[in-house]
DNA sequence: TTAAATTTTTAGACTAACCTAAATTTATAT
DNA sequence: ATATAAATTTAGGTTAGTCTAAAAATTTAA
């Protein structure tokens, strides 16, 4: 059975649709996903479930059958392998490489996969932060918190990010933020649950509630 | 304007096949090259042609225009930069990269193939000792001369190849033959203008006159 | 130089993936 | 509980890229 580009990207997106919410993909979130109308999303969910790869029954949402979720791992398996080549070997920043590796998840040829992973040494990290599942689909679960859900001052580990936008990591960049960095909370501002932090031996840095939300970092030592 | 994936397999089979005839390419030509009917073939050459991508009059084969030309040079670099990486880095046979490198080869990112090309370290051949363009578009031409019109014993340097099947590439590795390799005209047969040659220290190989043609060599210390 | 063969184009259809507008189903709020 | 709002699907249309069959142009060969 064949897959076209476009099925591709719409099991993608249920995956991650499904991933954050945990429950069944409405047509309308695949539609803001997307950049689709409502109407073209039920069609294509008509197809992906005649080809067995959704589970779909008509206004209550989609799930994956496991045959679609192994597609679906493979494809964000492919992305975060190249998006490590791309910043590794290529030294591209990592606000530059998801739009690279958007094109590139889609080339087909599991020994080219294969071939990959062994010449970047097997990698379990993204440049974002995100487990990347292994050869048969199996994610390394990193457990981490939103900072915003730090109530303490402490010493931190940042280990990844919720927001992906190009903005964003550029705005970590600035402030010296990378994935494996040590700072240190010195301060909860009570009146907006607003964070200051100390990133090695830079200034302070303020950050909103919100900006910290969407930090995942892990207790040192934890 | 965007070049959709297609158009861009068209631009290329008419340069690939104007170049090894230098005339202007039919309808017919390209049908067979792409395998698709001469009707779509005329469909897409209309689309080309409003684009500016090609000159085309009704019955009279297409040429490319300047810009056709460029996008076509450009592919065919991304496409043999791709191999280089293949065989280089992920250690694929020169007999495998192809298929890969005709994925690859659509990628759209500038900034990708400049970063590429600097990985690899500005190769200006490819693993079958074609000539990669450089970033202006410019071939670096290496006289050679098919196997087949050395009339007289001599010590040779195997540069190239002029069928890229899979087949032919493995029949060469298996007689020991790669790209650079020297190796020497024992004999030639005038009956059938076959030869006899000698690869290192293997034994005599012998080669049609057929499989003579296909190979590209230059005479050693020219 | 004209008839036959070949090549190319035109005409009309199909599929995948999208769209708009209207109809239908489900959710929400008095 | 029912009217309204929101979400979803259906109906019908579009475009890109393909196809078959028929028509037209070009080439070849007697």
């Amino acid at each position: 059975m064949t897959i076209s580009l476009t099925e591709e990207n719409y099991i993608k997106a249920i995956f991650n649709i499904s991933n954050s919410n945990n429950i069944g993909v409405s047509t309308n979130s695949l539609s803001n996903h997307l950049k689709n109308k409502a109407s073209s999303v039920t069609d294509m969910l008509k197809k992906l479930a005649d080809k067995k790869l959704i589970h779909y029954k008509k206004y209550k949402g989609v799930l994956l059958t496991p045959k679609g979720e192994k597609i679906a791992i493979n494809i964000i398996r492919k992305h975060r392998l190249w998006e490590v080549f791309l910043m590794e070997k290529l030294n591209f920043s990592w606000d530059q490489v998801h739009d690279i590796a958007e094109q590139l998840e889609h080339i087909k040829s599991d020994e080219l996969i294969k071939r990959l992973d062994n010449f970047l040494g097997k990698p379990t990290l993204d440049p974002h932060g995100d487990p990347i599942p292994n050869e048969k689909g199996k994610f390394n679960e990193i457990k981490s918190m939103p900072l915003n859900e730090c109530k303490i001052l402490k010493e931190i580990v940042f280990i990844g990010v919720k927001n992906h936008t190009i903005s964003f990591l550029k705005y970590l960049t600035s402030i010296g933020l990378g994935i494996g960095d040590r700072f240190r909370i010195e301060a909860i501002n009570n009146f907006d649950n607003s964070y200051q932090i100390k990133v090695k031996k830079n200034n302070l840095v303020f950050l909103s509630n919100d900006l910290a939300s969407n930090i995942l970092v892990k207790i040192k030592n934890e």
